[in-house]
DNA sequence: GTCTATATCGAGATAGAC
DNA sequence: GTCTATCTCGATATAGAC
């Protein structure tokens, strides 16, 4: 039986190499897309030895399952809460905030996202199916209530959610184009505030809020 | 020498042929990425033989440059001109009725432009960094024209056209999300009307030009 | 727990018959 | 112009040495 130290000596490699090979399959699986990457250019962007890619996660699907696992994750945490509590205005401001910084820092999960779904999603049919449809119907009912109530103008809440994802994940998903026609190499911190400025503006005011 | 019936018959298999092999080729690029297509996969969706497909087009690669000509020209026609002398509001209006339309009608053509895009626009840099910089930047202009006269609330005309663009594209590309969210199998004809005033009615409105 | 060598399979592409 | 047979290469994944 091992002692304490080695165990957690051991448990720090495991769980640093995992960690080394999933960032590093998400680069992969974003640039080659899932077929395109294969175990040796993820081994080789983790700077690992192939056989210890697969030693660590057994086959090219599960770590694709371990990548997207940790996107929905990033998804879950960037959603940003919508509480009854907060009024509207507030909600929304929060919930474009929470999605551009998340846009904006993780990228990566975005694309991969992104990617998942265009191809038809056939890894994250259960979770669009059970937890996201949910989550939707619940904060649309949300917006319809304070549409009711008179506290904001009565739009499509569903199409409204749609449109915060869609132009907030935009920043992610399109940071190629984006930056090419802004002639950039890179976002800077200023852009983040910019987009979080311009998009509460223009939607506040479309929901009759500012 | 082949008489004209013949030459023209012969330009006809090869028309449908090609025309067969593009539009297989597309959905299976979207399904199963570049990598993940396979010219057995594009014989089989379009019901040729593999040799064949290789015949008309040599190689995968080719395949994928005619599938992105395709595509481009798809974007050329959707983009929906937007022009000085409608005046702020027919001119949004214009372009994203344009852009709707175009996102309902040619769903594969978006996510095929969508994907390469997110994995880097290998193939579309040049498209990007000449073509639609220049686009961009001369509609910019032309915003910030009315804006300077006083016919449209100040607001940044970038990141006005980024929304106009990833708001319309996204019922393209997330069309597998949207519809599971909405627990439907199909968009309907009234969808795209309901599309096209939800975003007329809150775009506007975010540039006070309601 | 780490790495080398290799078996196996599938895909791209060509040669050549029809 | 159409299709069959086949060559070749590269990728997954395993066996087994260290």
């Amino acid at each position: 039986m091992k002692n304490n130290k080695e165990i957690k000596k051991t448990g720090n490699i495991r769980a640093l190499s995992q960690h080394k090979i999933l960032i590093a399959a998400s680069t992969e699986f974003v640039l080659q897309g899932y077929k395109g990457a294969t175990v040796q250019s993820i081994a080789d962007r983790a700077s690992l030895p192939k056989a210890n890619i697969l030693y660590y996660f057994k086959n090219k699907e599960n770590i694709y399952h371990a990548v997207l696992e940790h996107t929905l994750q990033m998804w879950d945490e960037g959603i940003g809460d919508i509480n009854p509590e907060d009024g509207p205005k507030a909600a929304i401001e929060k919930f474009i905030e929470a999605k551009v910084r998340m846009s904006f820092k993780h990228p990566e999960s975005s694309k991969i996202y992104a990617m998942e779904i265009i191809q038809g999603a056939q890894h994250l049919k259960d979770f669009a199916r059970t937890y996201q449809r949910k989550w939707v119907r619940e904060k649309a009912q949300l917006f319809q209530q304070w549409i009711d109530n008179g506290e904001m103008r009565d739009v499509n809440p569903i199409h409204l959610i749609f449109l915060i994802w869609s132009a907030t994940q935009h920043y992610a998903d399109f940071e190629t184009q984006i930056l090419t026609i802004m002639n950039r190499a890179d976002y800077e911190d200023e852009d983040v505030e910019d987009v979080i400025a311009f998009l509460t503006d223009m939607i506040l005011r479309g929901c009759g809020l500012h």
